[in-house]
DNA sequence: CGAACTTATTGATTCAAATCAATGAATAGT
DNA sequence: ACTATTCATTGATTTGAATCAATAAGTTCG
């Protein structure tokens, strides 16, 4: 199991012995998934937080026959249905795979006992926490005060790479606007530039 | 000063021995805010996290000569613009005293002391993280996902203490509609009612 | 290769809520 | 008590994006 790309993303929040790694390490689970496959389902009780080593995963709502997306998450990003997580309460998100993937997953038991088994665990956590405290609040403040057009210029300048790998509707989705206005909106630009 | 409420908050989340307490205790600092009175501005970097002793506080953006608030913090709750305390970057949010307020502070310095120093304020730190962030998560789905009526419906039924005590267009606001809409909304509950 | 399906584009129409405008009710200040 | 100001309501109009509809371009796979 490849998880040195794991250890390196730890490392970034806090130091890690050799020794804390490896009470870390044995933890760990690998699992792969197609495209197409789920990793959480509407319903189910987030039961892991979860770290892309490869490949590209979806998250999204499912209202009225509609995928409404709320993150693409791709190598080295962490992805769950961080609030089922929290709460232990059925999750209102799907997470699937784009691509073939590989991922590596921590169950929630495991985290509350590395908390208190490995020193700066509970750092870890609480950085994890306020980080994506900080990426949700960014996200939503985007979809509040930004025009659908400046969300996709920033969007192309932050992630050029998922506008070659994901298809011009689900980035759409995850804009929050339809295909159509999408697609009336590079036309614009186009026009414009 | 009057800290037996914060210590109660702090013991919802983590037990407190009188020692620890002990060591907490005397880096809270107390503000006293009237109505009007503000204590972070757009642009300011936030320097401290804000424990609403008593009173009431608004938080939000104003852009282009409108407020749009974000959320409201009684007797209790926990204020401040958290991206901007974490970041240390300049937030983008005003908080505002909309009552007579009495606050107890700890700033960012002393709160990084604290999770070397007390046994268990590291656990805090990343439950408060985690919490704020599932609180975040409603309010975003909300705005996202339901219908200004049944946001109003909802806010009525939890928040029914604030229908008394804040204006109506503050209100609206909270809700993501204008003082219009929400009147119209509510003439509809009336007569379907 | 060609059929079947998926995705992207373009145009026409609809819709929910914002904006604009006016009036009435409530509150505050002198 | 009376004026000024703020707040809530109601109606008319505008608007940005969604929806509906049709076509074109690209992909997949038998």
């Amino acid at each position: 199991m490849q998880l040195n790309q794991v250890r390196q993303f730890y490392e970034k929040f806090i130091p890690l012995s050799n020794e804390e790694w490896a009470l870390l390490e044995p933890n760990f689970r690998m699992l792969r998934l197609s495209k197409g496959e789920k990793l959480h389902s509407e319903g189910d009780i987030c039961s892991d937080v979860t770290f892309v080593n490869k490949g590209l995963m979806k998250c999204y709502h499912f209202i009225d026959g509609k995928e409404y997306i709320e993150a693409f998450f791709s190598q080295n990003e962490y992805c769950s249905d961080y609030s089922s997580f929290l709460l232990r309460e059925p999750g209102k998100l799907f997470i699937e795979a784009l691509e073939e993937c590989e991922l590596v997953l921590l169950d929630y038991n495991t985290v509350q006992m590395l908390y208190d088994k490995v020193k700066n665990f509970q750092k870890f956590g609480r950085l994890m926490a306020e980080f994506l405290f900080t990426q949700i609040s960014i996200r939503n403040n985007a979809l509040l005060f930004e025009t659908p057009e400046t969300r996709y210029k920033k969007f192309s300048k932050n992630r050029p790479d998922l506008l070659q790998r994901v298809p011009q509707y689900m980035i759409a989705s995850y804009l929050g606007v339809t295909p159509e206005a999408l697609s009336r909106i590079r036309k614009r630009l186009l026009i414009t530039t």
